[in-house]
DNA sequence: TTGTAGGCGTTATCAA
DNA sequence: TTGATAACGCCTACAA
């Protein structure tokens, strides 16, 4: 077990000094070493396997090349390709990702922020969505992804929830529906509130009316909770737009429970396009969100941010797409 | 944003040398300090909100608390639980995960290791693990997950494979059939191989031939790839153990193509349990590993090997458990 | 274009 | 028990 060469073992092997080696080694100084020494450096860095040691390099430079992921719960399906998304543009600028999961709990958010912080994370990428988060520490450079804050003092990356919404509300409309449900997600979310917001904009564009009970909150984004949410529904709706995909399949097995068909009694429309989607029966009709986009967009905020940290805060918002499948019919009622 | 207190102002604030703070700061090496220094120190650090700076901690002392996690792609199912468990015991003992996703591709992944290395990680857990790949270079603390090396020289933590396609096959058995075939995965993963190799002994265990069409090779672990291997299959077979779930998936939609039913033509059976099997049409037999509890237990491995390096190579193998559901049926022919 | 020197913050070793 | 000192590996003025 011998230890990994440092910058002056390649020095020696190239026959120069240390600093000169640095200055080859790095592509920002690279022009101030003739070619031919930067060669002789870069070769003897390759045959030793040399790789800086970057306790070193953020030591000195105080920064580390590092960005912190915090999420909810990578078993949740929306967030394994939002990471990727975000390592993906991350390693493009040689930075890597601390991933941390919270199960949405805010005290254990705070301990991995602080832990993070400690280990000379450069920036943080979180998509653990609360509303009213409050601002994560000062100075170290932040994104949302997901999600984002009531007031918009955070860059963020999201979806375009309320042009989804729209086009799944149009959907129906066209297809003759107009006793339109909602199963909204819980609603301290972003994406939960947004999309409830927009359903209930959508609606009144379409001048229809939404009494109360054709909105039933689920208390998380889960198939369980769906189930028990759409049991709440009027039966006299003729199509349910449920707040994410699980919501929607915990309402399919609801419909089914009440001997209704779907989607010849009652359409159902998802949000998210999560893997097997289209696998469901009927085929989950659904709007398609562009997870690993998102993700990657995230990164390159944050990368943006940290090269330029009072920039001001953008908002990035990603189109949607309805995907049509089998879950939706004409109105029949 | 003024930078962060060091150890030297905390030591100044309590009138001590940074020597003496250091040490009493350290859980470590505080009872070589007296109470009553060690308590001022401990105040003077709390009252300047003092974070030790890690870098200049790893530069010192070699390790990082960071563990590299190398997976080939996290939106492959199979990958979220595990590194869940990872994470979750990584951090019981204040570690983080650094994520590195390979896609399969050994180059990449021995940047990553480099990259890593660099980064002064401890140690490695990988779910990368080619049967033949060599033990990584630099005597750095590693572990694989959900594979092994064909020489047990490296810990592991996989499942119980064999066990797993026993099962599978004596419940086939036990429902009449007897031309069973395999839709194997790729070979120079351990699973696909160890699988395949199962399949072959149950088969002799239970007195059954397979010629060698019976046996066809998908290239990857991929609803895709299963097709496409599947359609290879003899017409005469009535029931088939696919490598993983992906690739019983691919089995489906091959037999559809070939116009016969499961389970009434054909029986299924897969491997791992991914969310979303039991929703399948039809639901899918499966042999389900505990995804979490390996990566949990490979993070557990990894930090026993970072204690004691040259403690000798376990391998876990824990057990698997056969779910039984609507795609197997009595054999007709 | 290259070499010299100093310091980033921490901890291990040695001396007092 | 505490203090002084050096060193971890890298980068960057500054000097040559």
């Amino acid at each position: 077990m011998k230890k990994p060469p440092t910058i002056k073992d390649v020095a020696d092997l190239a026959k120069v000094h240390a600093a000169t080696a640095s200055r080859a080694l790095n592509p920002q100084t690279r022009d101030k070493v003739s070619a031919r020494t930067a060669n002789r450096v870069l070769e003897a860095a390759k045959s030793l396997g040399y790789a800086p040691n970057s306790a070193a390099r953020s030591l000195r430079t105080k920064t580390s090349s590092v960005a912190g992921v915090i999420i909810p719960d990578l078993r949740n399906p929306v967030f394994p390709p939002i990471v990727r998304g975000i390592e993906d543009a991350l390693r493009e600028a040689g930075y890597m990702a601390l991933l941390g999961n919270t199960d949405g709990n805010t005290e254990r958010e705070n301990e991995l922020l602080l832990a993070m912080r400690g280990r000379q994370t450069d920036g943080f990428i979180l998509a653990t969505g609360r509303r009213a988060d409050p601002a994560p520490p000062d100075g170290v450079p932040t994104v949302l992804v997901n999600r984002r804050t009531d007031i918009g003092d955070i860059p963020s990356v999201t979806c375009d929830n309320t042009a989804g919404v729209f086009s799944a509300v149009r959907l129906l409309v066209d297809l003759g529906h107009s006793r339109i449900a909602h199963v909204a997600g819980p609603q301290e979310l972003s994406t939960g509130w947004e999309r409830r917001r927009a359903f209930l904009d959508a609606m009144a564009a379409f001048d229809l009316e939404v009494p109360p009970d054709r909105i039933q909150m689920s208390t998380a984004f889960t198939e369980d909770a769906g189930h028990i949410a759409a049991q709440r529904l009027p039966v006299d709706i003729t199509a349910i737009i449920a707040g994410n995909d699980l919501i929607a399949l915990g309402c399919y097995s609801a419909l089914e429970r009440f001997g209704l068909q779907c989607p010849r009694d009652v359409s159902v429309v998802g949000f998210n396009d999560i893997p097997f989607a289209n696998q469901q029966r009927p085929a989950l009709t659904t709007v398609r969100i562009p997870h690993y986009g998102m993700g990657f967009e995230s990164a390159r905020l944050l990368l943006e941010r940290i090269s330029a940290p009072t920039s001001p805060a953008k908002r990035v918002v990603l189109p949607v797409e309805l995907i049509r499948r089998d879950s939706v019919a004409p109105c029949s009622r």
